[in-house]
DNA sequence: ATGCCTCAGCTCCTGAGA
């Protein structure tokens, strides 16, 4: 079973990227973040010409998250319950056995400000609903767009962006925290390159150059740790001509 | 260097992204 998430960053734009993508990578399973689209524009028809069927939660100009799978997904839930939240971030629903929560965290903008005081809430909010999803679905995959970086090795110039956003204690505190729930960050289970990131300014040649910072993850529970065969980075679709400026990180179990 | 790209939107600039 092949798992895999993916921040397009427009799907409206992207649409033609996603379908290459999923004919060249026929994963079982595709989470999307950054929709950018109402639900009423989501499409449907397209998908599902190529296989997969899909459940979305998606609202105007920003956020949005979508969930494909080649198998029904059941149990669908939208957002965090028990965590208010105005923002279309996260979506998760039972595929083949496995609970997979497809998730867009906030950015946060800056340390200090307002959005990012909203980023430590919303941690601290899917931390307790995660700790409780994991007792009922013991075999779980939370994956997306973390918006944070675990350490060092997963930022381009560790010295220059050190405490900025995506690399501050506190983010990787509650990174850290989620990790101790049970759940393991399936990329460094693997021997992997060095310098490997997800993510890649559009600005100043970033991709070309290699300026970037890994911060779309794919955390899988103990129970299917043993199952994990290989993650992987495919920087193929960064190299497109209207790329999105993250490439999808690809999880094989077992 | 409150920029550099890219995208959406009450679009010819602004907000947000990361």
């Amino acid at each position: 079973m092949k798992l895999a998430t993916w921040n397009i960053n427009s799907l409206t734009v992207r649409l033609p990227q996603v379908l290459d993508w999923l004919a060249a990578n026929p994963v079982d399973v595709l989470a999307l973040q950054e929709l950018k689209m109402t639900d009423d524009k989501f499409p449907f028809d397209a998908l599902t010409q190529a296989g997969y069927q899909a459940h979305c939660f998606g609202q105007k100009t920003y956020n949005g998250v979508a969930l494909l799978s080649r198998a029904p997904a059941t149990g669908v839930i939208r957002n965090i319950p028990g965590f208010d939240d105005e923002l279309a971030r996260v979506i998760s629903a039972d595929v083949e056995g496995i609970r997979v929560i497809g998730a867009y965290f906030p950015n946060g903008q800056e340390p200090g400000s307002e959005k990012f005081d909203y980023k430590m809430a919303w941690l601290k909010g899917l931390r307790n609903w995660v700790r409780e999803e994991l007792k009922a679905h013991p075999k779980l995959v939370l994956m997306g767009d973390y918006n944070i970086t675990f350490d060092d090795a997963d930022v381009w110039d560790p010295v220059g962006l050190k405490d900025t956003i995506h690399c501050t204690e506190e983010e990787r505190y509650e990174l850290r925290a989620l990790i101790a729930l049970g759940l393991h960050d399936a990329f460094r289970l693997f021997k992997q390159a060095d310098k490997s990131y997800s993510w890649w300014d559009y600005r100043d040649f970033g991709f070309r150059r290699n300026r970037g910072l890994r911060i779309d993850h794919i955390l899988i529970s103990d129970a299917l740790k043993p199952l994990a065969k290989s993650c992987v980075i495919d920087r193929t679709p960064r190299k497109n001509e209207r790329p999105s400026d993250h490439a999808p990180v690809m999880l094989e179990l077992l």
